[in-house]
RNA sequence: GUGGGAGUAGCUCAGCCGGAAGAGCACCGGGUUGUGGCCCCGGAGGCCGCGGGUUCGAGUCCCGUCUCUCACCCCA
């Protein structure tokens, strides 16, 4: 039987390896143009900081995480998101310590114990920034921004930005205890689900699909109806930032994420008019998880990006590729080959050869499926008449040159108005 | 965790009523002992996902299981 990855992971192979990278270097350039620094977390935690954080009624912490003992008896947990993990960081160094605000980002693995689906894995990844110490809604818009900078650059145009407010520890108690009792009215019409939603976490229920708890929830108060005037106010600035800023977004006063440690600003970028794993990135405030972990009180605002999710929709990356390949019979002119080829590597021009001792022939053959636009070739000819033969594989145009006239040609090919080689 | 669909060569897939495992593409070699793509010829490559059952005989029928996939739940 051929070996195959675990369920619900994958291997990530060329050429979609490729439309990895440019999604990093795209936010990279975009974290350093903001500002923003790497921070390299453990893939594991305790259990604790999770169930702390994300919340323990929470589907994540209920019934999606992958958590084993250490041989200490410790209880250790795969993260299933990053945030906890950047606040824990940032408690037990000190980081805000040397002044406001702290801008960290990160990518890696994340964790989660679902059942696969395309665009949704047990391990997938994410990158994301977070934005420690302001309350500010101008952190708000610089990481709603960034996330937007990000998807526009890649060339992902016409998402969705819905963006809400979930309230704070002033106004959400009484939405909650609103809705609760709107809820309780037709409790018998809500699903199991939903019912005990109800209890623990009431605003999730504007979740639930199904078409008799939305039908129930006609009516149902809202949350701007509830929000506290300093709730209220941070949202009003925001949306005219992100006006100012030319964002486009939908306020949607159902939106509400699957994470207890939100308050206030809550936003998805959406693929429009798809059912399933339609959110590319996400991200909200969440001013009370840095007190709650035993750290100062922190206000802070972050976003996650779904790697996956986003190279799923991006074009294949057709980059052209340039420098040599160098075809070479045994003997000698092997020898010759290997010196070729360091030096061409020693001025940083891409060059390539044969390792399988195959013949000229199929030396060509590679040398065709390696797509360099240019096959150095080598033999008793070149090497006793002290040039070199360069075919060009686009038009089979073939000549003899010196060593330097091929440096020459590869630097000049190199420069930004390019050449073909 | 729930429900539907699918697993046959590296890839995409055909395989009828149960009766000797196939095609296209890709790969390797030759046609050309110093030359790629096109063409021609040849070759290699398969526990037919895995396990059990029915049968003289199973890729094919039945059961289980694993994986992928779609829809839920939920999320990036």
């Amino acid at each position: 039987m051929k070996p195959h990855a675990p369920r619900g992971t994958r291997d990530v192979l060329p050429p979609e390896s490729e439309a990895w990278q440019r999604l990093m270097d795209v936010a990279r350039e975009a974290f350093w143009l903001h500002g923003y620094r790497e921070i390299v977390l453990p893939v594991m935690e305790h259990t604790e900081l999770f169930i702390r954080g994300i919340g323990e009624n929470t589907d994540i912490v209920s019934k999606e995480m992958f958590t084993f003992r250490d041989k200490g008896g410790r209880s250790l947990t795969l993260r299933p998101e990053a945030t906890a993990g950047v606040v824990r960081a940032f408690i037990e160094h000190g980081l805000g310590e040397k002044g406001l605000p702290v801008k960290l980002y990160y990518c890696g693995p994340m964790f989660r114990h679902e059942r696969p689906q395309a665009g949704r894995y047990r391990q997938f990844h994410q990158l994301g920034a977070e934005h420690l110490g302001s309350a500010h809604p101008l952190a708000d818009l610089e990481i709603i921004s960034l996330c937007f900078r990000i998807l526009e650059k890649l060339g992902l145009r016409g998402l969705d930005l819905v963006v809400n407010s979930v309230g704070d520890r002033v106004c959400r108690p009484a939405y909650q205890d609103g809705l609760r009792s709107f809820l309780a009215g037709g409790a018998d019409q809500l699903c199991d689900d939903c019912r005990r939603r109800m209890e623990a976490s009431p605003l999730r229920v504007f979740d639930c699909k199904r078409e008799e708890c939305r039908e129930t929830l006609r009516g149902a108060p809202r949350i701007s109806e509830y929000l506290c005037p300093d709730c209220r106010e941070h949202l009003r600035l925001l949306r005219d930032y992100l006006k100012a800023a030319g964002i486009d977004f939908r306020l949607e006063p159902e939106l509400v994420r699957g994470l207890d440690y939100y308050t206030r600003t809550v936003f998805e970028f959406q693929v429009p008019g798809e059912g399933a794993q339609n959110a590319l990135a996400a991200g909200g405030r969440y001013d009370e998880l840095v007190a709650s972990l035993g750290g100062k009180d922190t206000p802070a605002v972050g976003f996650s990006l779904g790697v996956e999710r986003v190279v799923l929709r991006l074009d294949p990356v057709k980059k052209e590729k340039k420098g040599i390949y160098i075809v070479s019979k045994d003997g000698k002119p092997k020898l010759r080959a290997l010196e070729l080829l360091r030096e061409s590597h020693h001025r940083g021009f891409p060059a390539e050869m044969d390792t399988l001792g195959r013949s000229l022939k199929a030396q060509m053959k590679a040398a065709d499926r390696a797509s360099r636009p240019l096959a150095v070739i080598i033999g008793e000819e070149e090497l006793e008449g002290g040039f070199l033969t360069l075919r060009d594989m686009c038009s089979s145009a073939q000549e003899r040159v010196t060593e330097e006239e091929l440096w020459r040609r590869l630097e000049k090919a190199s420069r930004p108005d390019g050449g073909k080689y």
